[in-house]
DNA sequence: GTAGATAAGTTTGTATTGCAAACTAGTTTT
DNA sequence: AAAACTAGTTTGCAATACAAACTTATCTAC
């Protein structure tokens, strides 16, 4: 295993873009969030929002369920194993990086 | 101090890229260290390495002096104040998200 | 019953990037 | 004197992050 600086540069770049990296830290702690809830948690708008959990959920990382909540449109969103080992190796990457250096 | 996840999202963007916390991280620990010796260092090409340079000596992180080495151009580099300040900074936003997630 | 506000999203427009490839200027080798 | 090497800088382009505009449906006030 490689493990000096520039490993650095090999981290998952879907998850070091920050709201990304917030968005599944949240999700990591709860089985499921729905779309408004995440958006006041990251207090992103809502375009933003979208567009990133599309793009979590491309690469796999989330799965994205679609219902309602009585009239309203419901988005369920939650962690697949997949984007669960992603975040731990990135965190990992992160831990390494902050060790590694002074 | 505000100390929640979504903190991360207020990063230092010149730092979050991973060539350039590199490159930081490596000047953190020399007290100076010039162009070839970076691009070996890193693996950057010549050119992204001087763009990376450029924006770091922009925000004021690093100061660049260039002179000779005999015959041929020779650029060093070392950390400012500032951009210690910076990294460290930087470190310990890395440090406080992994910390805070699971 | 219809005009306007609210809810829950998605799509579009744009300016900024990070990276690869091309270029520059001088020096050494053949 | 042509080719190759050194030490960089500049350019071209595709990707992306964010804000603003748009969509579709529901609720409220008149």
């Amino acid at each position: 295993m490689m493990s000096d600086l520039r490993s650095l540069t090999e981290v998952d770049r879907l998850l070091h873009e920050p709201s990304r990296a917030v968005i599944v830290a949240i999700l990591a702690t709860v089985e499921s969030a729905d779309f408004v809830f995440l958006q006041r948690e990251t207090n992103l708008t809502k375009g933003n929002l979208s567009a990133h959990l599309t793009k979590l959920q491309e690469a796999g990382y989330i799965q994205i369920e679609k219902t309602f909540r009585g009239k309203y449109p419901l988005t369920l969103c939650r962690l697949t194993d997949t984007g669960r080992q992603a975040f731990q190796a990135y965190r990992q990457k992160l831990r390494q990086f902050v060790e590694q250096t002074k």
